[in-house]
RNA sequence: GGGUGAUUAGCUCAGUUGGUAGAGCAUUUCGUUUACACCGAAAGGGUCGGCAGUUCGAGCCUGUCAUCACCCACCA
């Protein structure tokens, strides 16, 4: 017997177990391969709705896929998130009074780190597993480990040896906390309220004659080394050529003219600081100025000659207020503007201001590899789904800059880069390979800096299948078939990925890239621990079940748009998976028991092969949403077909004569197990736990839904003639239930039912579904006549009018007002339909089918006119 | 500044080749007919953001405006 209800919390835990123990997420078969690469979470990660989401979808796609009989990989994993796993490493140092990192030193350091990792890192893998997503956790990986290492080193040799990796000297995005560069894409511009700073420099040779300047960081001064004017500003052509007294450090640099100042900014002057700033970089270039870095690693002023002593040591900030109380001490300082501006904070902490940075950095020459990872999209060899994201990664691949990919970290993939004692770089994947190239006896110094961790994961699409070497797998699974994730990332990882697995395995890394929404709450906020409305997926998953959760995800999932999530959508879902419960129930109660030798192209009774067409319909219609990724459609098409066709119209079809015992009881027994068993079938990508649980129960356990194969109907399952039969019946229950609740007549009144105008099919469905009619419709009788008794309630189905004689139990006024009512509404449609038809463009122009439909329209509101103003005739000489 | 998306019932959202607007939740009324009150039956509720255009016909196509969200770039 099944419980009262599912018991998820029971039967979740025990039933994944038994299906990891199984093996039943590696590979099987010899079927075409079906290949997802999971976006591997950091092992710092914990479990977010955005992974839920994330990892429902694929689970979904896999679970699909592997039950059509595809070989499926899903490839799980870890990334080793450089920045955020030291920064938790070194404070978990600090909470446990252990030395810093500096001071215990690299090595002592990456154990620290090594040993968090095998303690407490990837927990967030066994949180997925909550959700009861099926990736081949045997294969997993990390991008540490010993074969994607040897990755990383052969790709980053190849690419340096290809000139596509290089070592430049210049202004990069610098982390002043972390010390350490970081690439544009980790730097986040956030609006802000600020002051411009304007400031004039005293022109050299001149008595009272001042260029002024503005900016929003006046401490850089101390670093400029010219002033630029455009070259056609007729103010400034005098001053060309001249210098300026710079204050406080009184160097002298010279005024430029340069396009990139703008004589409708500010005063058409503005201050060059080519170690500060990326165009005034660009700038001292073209001019062959002098960079002078003010600043140390941690932006604090640096012992320099030409700076006065007093601001050696000085924080950038607090060096801001000493140079602005000095220049205005000097009578340099003439207007201070309230201004909104852009700051440059760091995306992860976006506490800490990124300053522009001049220092020797390995970049990678993206702006060739783009080339091809543009082109493969524009080709169509990989699409995006929605399509509009592609123009988010072409508006990306498009405008590639450098990437900058050294990182001054100590946890990642450290450079395979060493240096003899002139600085000579020798790159190769082992000491001992530099070592020859250098010659004997020369000693070596190792790179200090690690690689950014998108490098990695840049090869996560191959490397994890064993490349370098000439592994079986990448001939299996390459190229993947879908990657999921958010549009986030297309950026950081999805172009990168193209980039490098164009160049390395000459074929797109994934055919499709499904972008799915943001999880939002219900308020269209992101969620944020600082806003406290993050919803934990854990809390979800014990308060109403992973089922629920992953069915409520895949319901809101529709293409291009956010989801708010709320709790009583998953209230809602949570009753649909009981709702199938308990259908189980009741067809366990009525020993509808499944048969495997039921063939349901042989049911005879209409109803059964009519839910026998809808169930076909329903698989079909699932089928085509997941293919197209439209996985609201793919849950919500279910839901209906289970909730409101089986559920509300079958069963309650069929109830009546389950319990007489009827003629039909036997077919509509091995009809409603066959029906569910579908179900649980169908459903089972989505909700795994409750149909695989179901299943075992009511169909066989012999064989689990997850390698279940797919049903595959044939479509003379699906019988018109019963459909339309059905769907009138379906209008007739609903229309008299209509009536009956508008005119108050009492729920529980038994009444007669008269039918008019019956013609013979309609009179042999009256007869046939005479017992269902009489108990769906709360009848006590039904029969046929020409004459309409007194005071009798009609309503017309066509092709039909129904009467219910219950003169003495409603209001007679009120019955009149509803059928005036329903003639204003039958005169509308007719005379929209007519002047429609009376249109000439209309009727030349249109296509035949609609003129067609319009004409059967106006017909049938016709016929239904006359006889409900008939009725209505009848009622008033009553 | 360049770009993308959104605007449909009280709320959250569907609406896939243009053919008389749908769901869930909420609301109201009725209902214990032994699967299910995490239920059943029924009802109310929308000039599909504004304006203009194309078309026989527009929620859907074009233009424009408004509001909101996001991406990229820049800011002396």
């Amino acid at each position: 017997m099944l419980d009262k209800n599912f018991n998820f919390k029971d039967i979740e835990e025990k039933l994944y177990k038994s299906w990891e123990d199984s093996g039943l997420f590696s590979p099987a078969g010899d079927g075409n391969p079906y290949t997802i690469m999971m976006p591997p979470p950091n092992v710092t990660g914990i479990l977010h709705v955005g992974h839920a989401l994330n990892h429902t979808l694929q689970d979904i796609l896999i679970r699909y896929h592997r039950m059509k009989g595809r070989k499926t990989l899903w490839q799980p994993g870890t990334d080793h998130a450089g920045i955020a796993t030291q920064m938790m490493v070194e404070r978990k140092l600090e909470k446990d009074g252990l030395p810093k990192r500096k001071e215990m030193g690299r090595e002592a350091f990456l154990e620290h780190a090594w040993q968090w990792k095998e303690e407490s890192g990837g927990a967030i893998v066994g949180q997925l597993g909550r959700l009861g997503t099926t990736p081949d956790w045997s294969r997993e990986r990390f991008t540490m480990d010993e074969g994607l290492s040897k990755a990383v080193l052969k790709a980053f040799v190849s690419l340096y040896n290809d000139g596509l990796i290089y070592k430049d000297n210049r202004l990069v995005n610098w982390h002043p906390g972390l010390e350490t560069a970081i690439s544009d894409l980790e730097v986040e511009q956030k609006e802000q309220k600020g002051k411009m700073w304007h400031i004039r420099y005293p022109i050299e040779g001149e008595t009272e004659q001042f260029i002024t300047v503005a900016t929003t960081r006046p401490e850089t001064m101390l670093g400029d080394t010219a002033v630029a004017v455009h070259p056609d500003d007729a103010r400034y052509k005098d001053v060309v050529g001249k210098s300026v007294s710079l204050p406080i450090t009184g160097r002298l640099i010279p005024i430029v003219a340069d396009d990139y100042s703008d004589p409708e900014k500010g005063s058409g002057a503005v201050k060059i600081t080519p170690a500060h700033d990326f165009n005034d970089f660009e700038v001292g270039k073209r001019h062959d100025l002098p960079m002078i870095n003010i600043f140390t690693r941690q932006a604090k002023i640096i012992e320099h000659e030409d700076i006065p002593k007093k601001y050696h040591g000085l924080d950038r900030f607090v060096a801001r207020k000493e140079v602005l109380k000095e220049l205005e001490e000097l009578d340099l300082l003439v207007e201070i503007e309230n201004i909104k501006h852009a700051v440059p904070y760091d995306e992860k902490t976006k506490t800490v201001v990124i300053e522009p940075f001049l220092t020797e950095q390995w970049f990678v020459d993206t702006p060739t590899l783009a080339k091809p990872a543009a082109q493969a999209v524009r080709d169509g060899r990989t699409r995006f789904i929605p399509q509009q994201y592609e123009n988010m990664y072409f508006q990306w691949v498009d405008n590639q800059l450098p990437w900058c990919i050294s990182r001054q970290l100590w946890w990642g993939h450290q450079i395979p880069a060493w240096y003899d004692k002139d600085g000579k770089v020798y790159v190769a994947e082992t000491e001992e390979e530099a070592q020859a190239q250098a010659g004997e006896g020369v000693t070596l110094t190792r790179d200090d800096d690690v690689l950014d961790t998108w490098f990695s994961s840049a090869l996560w699409a191959f490397s994890t299948l064993g490349w370098p070497d000439k592994a079986p797998e990448l001939v299996q699974y390459y190229p993947g078939d879908t990657l999921v994730t958010s549009f986030d990332i297309i950026t950081f990882w999805v172009s990168r990925m193209m980039m490098f697995s164009l160049y390395f395995m000459d074929d797109v890394p994934f055919k499709d890239v499904y972008i799915h929404a943001l999880v939002r709450d219900k308020n269209g906020q992101k969620m944020s621990k600082t806003k406290g409305n993050v919803m934990d997926p854990l809390d979800l998953i014990d308060k109403y079940g992973a089922d629920a959760l992953r069915f409520t995800l895949c319901a809101l999932c529709s293409q291009g748009r956010d989801i708010r999530l709320a709790e009583d959508r998953l209230e809602g879902y949570r009753n649909f998976v009981t709702k199938l419960w308990n259908a189980s129930k009741y067809a366990e109660m009525n020993k509808c028991n499944f048969d495997p030798a039921f063939n349901p192209a042989t049911a005879k009774y209409v109803p059964n092969q009519w839910i026998i067409g809808e169930t076909f319909k329903a698989a079909k219609s699932f089928e085509k949403s997941i293919d197209e990724y439209r996985f609201n459609d793919a849950a919500n098409g279910l839901y209906h077909f289970v909730w409101g066709t089986f559920c509300d119209w079958y069963l309650e079809f069929t109830k009546a004569s389950l319990s007489s015992e009827g003629e039909h009881a036997d077919e509509i027994r091995k009809t409603t197990a066959w029906v569910l068993s579908q179900t649980y079938i169908l459903l089972n990508p989505v909700m795994p736990f409750v149909t695989e649980h179901l299943y075992a129960k009511r169909v066989s356990d012999e064989e689990a839904l997850i390698t279940k194969e797919w049903p595959v109907y044939d479509v003379a399952l699906v019988k018109n003639d019963s459909s339309q039969q059905i769907e009138w019946i379906i209008k007739i229950i609903s229309e008299i239930r209509s009536v009956r609740a508008d005119m108050n007549v009492p729920a529980g009144a038994k009444i007669p039912l008269l039918v008019k105008d019956a013609c013979e099919n309609s009179r042999n469905a009256f007869q046939n579904y005479n017992e269902i009619l009489k108990r769906m419709a709360r009848l006590e009788s039904i029969d046929f006549t020409d004459a309409v008794p007194k005071g009798a309630l009609q309503t017309v189905v066509e092709p039909v009018t129904l009467i219910l004689p219950i003169a003495d139990i409603i209001d007679l006024d009120a019955e009149k007002e509803r059928l005036k009512k329903q003639l204003s509404k039958l005169e509308d449609d007719i005379q929209k339909v007519s002047q429609q038809l009376e249109n000439k463009n209309f009727v030349e122009r249109a296509p035949a089918e609609v003129i067609a439909e319009k004409e059967e329209q106006r017909e049938t509101a016709k016929a239904t006119h006359a006889k409900v103003s008939a009725a209505l005739e009848q009622l008033e000489a009553a």
